[in-house]
DNA sequence: CTAATTCCTAGTAAATCGATAGAATTAATA
DNA sequence: TATTAATTCTATCGATTTACTAGGAATTAG
């Protein structure tokens, strides 16, 4: 399941996807497009500015605004930045790869095996959803 | 993810599945056998039990075994009945479906509709891992 | 200088998670 | 029938995470 910071931070993009090239949004403004907690979702761009799908301009007349292709944001990104692996053990995660305690040996855990396969099909669906896919509709 | 119960489960069906037929698997036998806190086993046992997917023998010689056959019972069962749903969110979700209180109109609420795509690849792919295909291994 | 905005750091209440404790219940068998 | 070994049930605990909120510092346009 995505977290609400996640689901905020892809109706976030949403919003500005839909934007006007060239227009900057600030943080009110979005909260109140996407129903938004303020607060919490100036936390959110901030994510998104250190992840460098968002940049910023500050002071009066500064907001927010796209700084990667909505075609290239996809949501296994968003997933990772916000909410970590996408699989569904740590042991069978590309990016965020442990061994579990529990196995003794991982060779032989069968288990892993089953969950590497549902990760590369999650993921690879993941891949396909991206914000202007999303946006288009 | 998957919670430290699910993936518990797993590997006590697992280890139940690798018994010969008839066989009675007490539960610090389960326990041992597949490196989990035996306390927290006995939960989770009884949890696989009111799912249905095991039976027990209570008092002397008594244990747990398995009710369903090993290539009926599917990894998204075990999600499901440990971690709910499957969806990234309960508006895209069939077994746990919640409308979500800040979407203004669900119809129009295009995550959704990217979020539904997902869960049906991910569920496809859950249901193709059953306890059968994992221990023959 | 002032107003409007982002940026930063804490804090907090509630829920969830992983696990433990202990007593009640059940059943085999000596 | 008494003993013993097992499941079953209920309650609780501490740590972590989650979803926010609060307050103010820094920045910028006019």
């Amino acid at each position: 399941m995505l977290s609400h910071k996640a689901k905020y931070a892809l109706k976030a993009l949403l919003y500005l996807a839909e934007q006007d090239e060239n227009h900057i949004s600030r943080t009110i403004e979005i909260a109140d497009g996407a129903n938004i907690p303020k607060k919490f979702l100036e936390q959110i761009l901030l994510d998104l500015k250190r992840g460098r799908f968002v940049s910023s301009k500050q002071g009066k007349f500064g907001g927010y605004y796209l700084i990667k292709s909505k075609n290239d944001i996809t949501l296994a990104e968003i997933h990772r930045l916000f909410d970590g692996a996408i699989a569904l053990l740590p042991c069978a995660s590309l990016n965020f790869y442990e061994p579990c305690s529990d196995c003794k040996t991982e060779s032989e855990c069968s288990l892993r095996q089953g969950l590497m396969l549902i990760r590369d099909k999650t993921l690879k669906a993941m891949e396909g959803i991206t914000i202007a896919s999303l946006v288009n509709k």
